[in-house]
DNA sequence: TATGAATGAGCATTCATTCAT
DNA sequence: GATGAATGAATGCTCATTCAT
């Protein structure tokens, strides 16, 4: 397979002009959209030039090849989303030492977050081949392991876990991947409510061996 | 999107020599290795055709395109997989009615089974963009819930989660992601028997309140 | 500067069928009659492609590359140029051990053959970047020395240069242009026939009307 | 071929000012290092303009194409060739009326002027495509012809060539590119003063110790 | 005058697919 | 049925040149 350099998924140069920042812009913006709503493999340099209302030769002034259009595009994405988390998660730091709010809190965050990007996260997932490759992907997952690590420190005496080690990685996997469940793939019978309330009290129970808390009423809304 | 008819991803013509069935299974095979080996990427009809010992108008006489191809392969390799699990389960249901055993059993199946295909799964959920639309793969889906469904059922009356419906989605999901991670993912300081162990603990205690258990010894040798 | 692979020059794959080998010399003779014509910048291989009456999808089923192409061409017409040598030099061998008609026939020989490739060989040399790292042109430089070297033994004994090794050395390049410029330069007002005469009267007096001259001291420092 | 009008290989308005002046020299420069470096396909106009420290506009203000600028750069080292050889001839014109020591001291002054641009020299003559186009490098062939001439002039009397015409024209063209060779492609094994002195006695049999030959019948036919 | 971002025609190359043999 | 040579639209990318600032 071919070696990839680091330097393969980077800018060029660092747009400093407002002008060429906007033209960068204007180009991930339009890699975006191509991806999300014709798939990766729609995501050709002439393509998104004409969609960024750019020339192509534009856009190779700022990226070296194809992949690093795809990189920025998502990194700023990532970006983006470990943002909205980590603001949210200050907030939580600033609660009460309530773990259920608190789980509550940054579980809603993280969905959020990631809800907000669905349509490109879907994609960049099942088919972009060098997603991790990205350093902004390796970004996201520190900033989970960040949280998970911090929460486990305030617990701290409080939290059994059996194989602690083994069980955390596992927790934080399983409770991430279901946070991108819930956020970009849903089932239409089951509002992101009710699955992020389950999440939250199966995350409690797993925590604290949470008793029965009462069932939620099962009407509801929306979605 | 570019709209794909059911009839893209499936064979022309069902081969019924012995012949024919040699042909497509050595055409199923070299897009196995190579997806596997290089990466959905370096799958093209002509690298197939030519791995596989067979020329490239033969590959046509069975696949209408190329998509159709991967999606065999797959839908073989998912297959094995499904077929795996089912024979485990049948022993599973089998063992005396102990939740930890049962659980403990089928997980390991499908660990295992999951396994055996590590590297190809890796790329199809990865990189393969019309993996969803896979029969086979709504196959394995169902496949667990049914599981599920017949766990649920053995153990009605004793378990109680709260929103029974959601929980159960999310813990189907959980767990499938987890068993994954397993399979393909692991970390390189965490064993499988460990993450294995851990993994039925949580389950055991979702469904339970399973009270604590021994934590495991931490010495172990492989991975 | 970018480094080359010697196989970046060569043939995928030699062509066997009678079919293929047509096909390939279409190539090889358009990439020719592009070249004298319009230059080298004008071969390209959609012109290449498109002269020979062939797709460029064929052309790549043969070469590996643009360069490739090139070489083929060139290597080619250097053969021929060659054989032309090879055949009209045995000829000469045959002829009676007058110098004079022997080095006549042989400059007539390597003009005429340099002639029948006139508007390619001078393309091949003032504009082909690799022109050294094709086999056949090494092969030509080669055949001439050994000429060379055949016409020395043959008079062995009778010439007697000042310094042979470097004035044969000189004598060879300086004839090798000679014979280039009578074949592809040759200003309006001087025939060819009266350039190779006095070209051959020039040889011979090199060889043999050489007056005894004092040997270079072959002690000598630098380059 | 493309037509070329002479005005495109030729600057856009000579520069006047110092700082003019200077801006056309290092752009010629630039162009210069890139070719010997890296070869002529190397020259692109951003990277001279880059190397250079000018902005390609600037470059476009003074030169009208890509061609100009390699026209531009090949005739200031012709002309620097050119002046070199001038020098040199004042001189051997100056000394005693020894043959030898006369032909002696201008191929060495020659030979010495093609080295100091050797480089250049092989890149323009093997890649560049227009290089006759260039007035310079017909100013070259003409400055070797007046040297002929008035070294023929100086000897009249003495030296008797068969077909004075065309062996002068061969002979200036034999010696001339002798001289490149020395001054370009010399072999390892032989040093430049070994092969400056043979080329020397070689001239000077050509010259004079001709014997009597039969002129060439001037009627001729063909070319 | 000088700049350098922007342009876009054009290039080399790939690869899914067809069809004459 | 089987073959594999042939196709050519489409892709990623370059670079001479322009022009608004």
């Amino acid at each position: 397979m071919a070696v990839r350099q680091a330097s393969d998924l980077q800018l060029k140069k660092q747009p400093r002009q407002a002008r060429s920042r906007a033209t960068v812009e204007a180009i991930c913006d339009a890699a975006a959209r191509l991806m999300q709503d014709e798939g990766y493999a729609a995501v050709t340099t002439n393509r998104v030039a004409e969609r960024a209302g750019v020339s192509v030769g534009s856009l190779y002034e700022y990226f070296p090849n194809k992949q690093s259009i795809v990189a920025a595009t998502l990194g700023a994405a990532l970006r983006d989303i470990v943002a909205g988390i980590g603001r949210s998660l200050h907030e939580a730091l600033a609660l009460p030492d309530q773990p259920r709010a608190g789980i509550d809190h940054w579980i809603r965050a993280i969905v959020a977050a990631l809800e907000s990007r669905a349509g490109l996260l879907r994609v960049a997932l099942s088919e972009v081949p060098f997603l991790g490759e990205i350093p902004e992907a390796r970004g996201l997952s520190q900033a989970l392991e960040q949280i998970v690590r911090k929460g486990r420190d305030k617990s701290a005496g409080v939290v059994r876990l059996y194989d602690p080690e083994a069980s955390a990685w596992l927790l934080t996997s399983m409770v991430w991947t279901a946070m991108q469940q819930i956020a970009m793939q849903r089932p239409d019978h089951l509002s992101r409510e009710r699955l992020i309330g389950a999440l939250v009290e199966m995350v409690l129970r797993q925590l604290y061996d949470a008793p029965e808390a009462e069932a939620p009423s099962v009407r509801e809304s929306g979605n």
